[in-house]
DNA sequence: CATGGCAGTCCCGAAAAATGGAACCGGAGT
DNA sequence: ACTCCGGTTCCATTTTTCGGGACTGCCATG
């Protein structure tokens, strides 16, 4: 219960729906006194979290954490050789290509490369998504045990679209699968009209894992454009997992 | 002196050269005894700001702050606005494109467009680099006032370049002329070889204030070519003045 | 022109957290 | 086995934080 929490917790009121917030906003969503909250607000300013918006009482994120967030992007190399593989993709396809990562039960983006069709698809990044109702995040859940995986998701799933997984058991049912492939798919679940392909790739001294995925249009893509881009998704991915090692892979490519 | 300001001396600890820190690094950065820091910083990463990278003792951002990064990019709808017409610049002319903000003394660039010329020059995002010595970063000192220039910038000038000015007195006369053109330029300042032309636009309401930046090789581009980006460059921020209402190119205007 | 919300800040004693010096731990190097 | 070295834990003391309530300034309303 530091202040940390309570400030971490003040950040985590930010969404992209809900850019700015006013004290206000916050004493209802956190349900603390207004007085700790103010302070509270102040004192994150001060420190540079926060900023108000010129002219108005609105706090919204600080510079500070703006570049932080770059930071983080470029600590990892294992982000930056997946960032690079995607955007070659995303060019060679036109499509729209995510780099994501998983976070307890969400996935969320942390890079996109945006595609040059005329149909785009898809959602900015830093979004957050359930993992378990998406290609990417499946492909990163897949990666985990069954029994992680059920520990993660406390029944019952809510499912976002009659696509997703209905309960744990499917769930689990669609990650063997996952393994079994090598990638993982989807059909119109977090947007309708919307196809999916995703492999995870992970670095072996550290453990860090991360997803490429690339998605579609279903109306404009062709069975074997929709080949192409997941042979050539999977190559890419193969070409990084041997690069940082990744065990994962190795195993499959053994069997 | 809240945990909240140590917290954020802790993150800016990190930098594009540091991406990730130890507990001995921020002790030594800090001069902070080594029990505070070793609790500090757990306490930090027990909230979301920190994680560990996976297998080290090596703490760098957490995705709380990734995803908070987003946010302040997307808070601010001029900052959206200026975003796209320098993805249109970018586009057409096939060179680097940045928007930049003032923060102190410092210009940080918040987005950038990468240039698909086969020269591409630039430097990453969330970068902070000395205001008075690059154009962007002088566009937005433009509209300062002399005095409030030579408050934030303590003499003597450290400039980090023979073309960038050497002193106070050639930075303010500098800055007139910006005022005067309505534009800012340089040449070869914060990369060798480069050079950068940039229009500052500033919101009515908020006092928000953003610069549009595009960069070029010094080598391959003909006055021409540089006096078309010019012309482009300043459309696309004069549209934006006169949509948000800076009082600033509407003076300009006038007279 | 009073009046009544509404948003935000200030004050204060009680309670909780931060502080930092020193002791402690575990591993890598000798 | 010894000893740096990086990091953590302990504990008494100091410093913040907490939160209820009073207080201020600001509309909009009667």
């Amino acid at each position: 219960m530091s202040i940390l929490t309570n400030a971490a917790d003040v950040l985590r009121c930010f969404t992209p729906q809900r850019l700015e917030l006013t004290l206000t906003d916050t004493v209802s969503l956190l349900g603390a006194p207004k007085s700790s909250t103010s302070r509270l607000l102040r004192a994150m300013r001060d420190a540079g979290f926060l900023e108000l918006a010129p002219g108005t009482r609105r706090y919204r994120p600080g510079i500070l954490l703006f570049e932080l967030g770059q930071t983080y992007r470029r600590a990892s190399t294992l982000l930056a050789r997946a960032d690079e593989a995607v955007g070659r993709l995303s060019r060679r396809f036109g499509h729209t290509g995510y780099v994501s990562v998983l976070d307890g039960a969400d996935v969320v983006g942390v890079a996109h490369h945006e595609g040059s069709s005329t149909l785009r698809v898809g959602t900015p990044i830093g979004r957050r998504l359930a993992a378990f109702a998406s290609s990417t995040g499946r492909s990163l859940l897949a990666r985990r045990t069954d029994a992680e995986v059920r520990a993660l998701h406390p029944e019952p799933l809510r499912p976002a679209s009659p696509h997703s997984p209905p309960d744990i058991a499917a769930l689990i049912a669609m990650l063997a699968e996952v393994r079994r492939q090598g990638f993982a798919t989807s059909l119109e679940e977090a947007n309708p009209g919307v196809g999916g392909i995703a492999v995870a790739v992970g670095e072996a001294g550290t453990g860090e894992e991360v997803s490429l995925n690339l998605v579609y249009p279903v109306a404009t893509v062709s069975i074997t454009e929709r080949q192409a881009m997941l042979n050539a998704l999977q190559a890419e991915a193969l070409e990084i997992a041997t690069l940082v090692g990744d065990p994962w892979h190795a195993a499959r490519k053994a069997a």
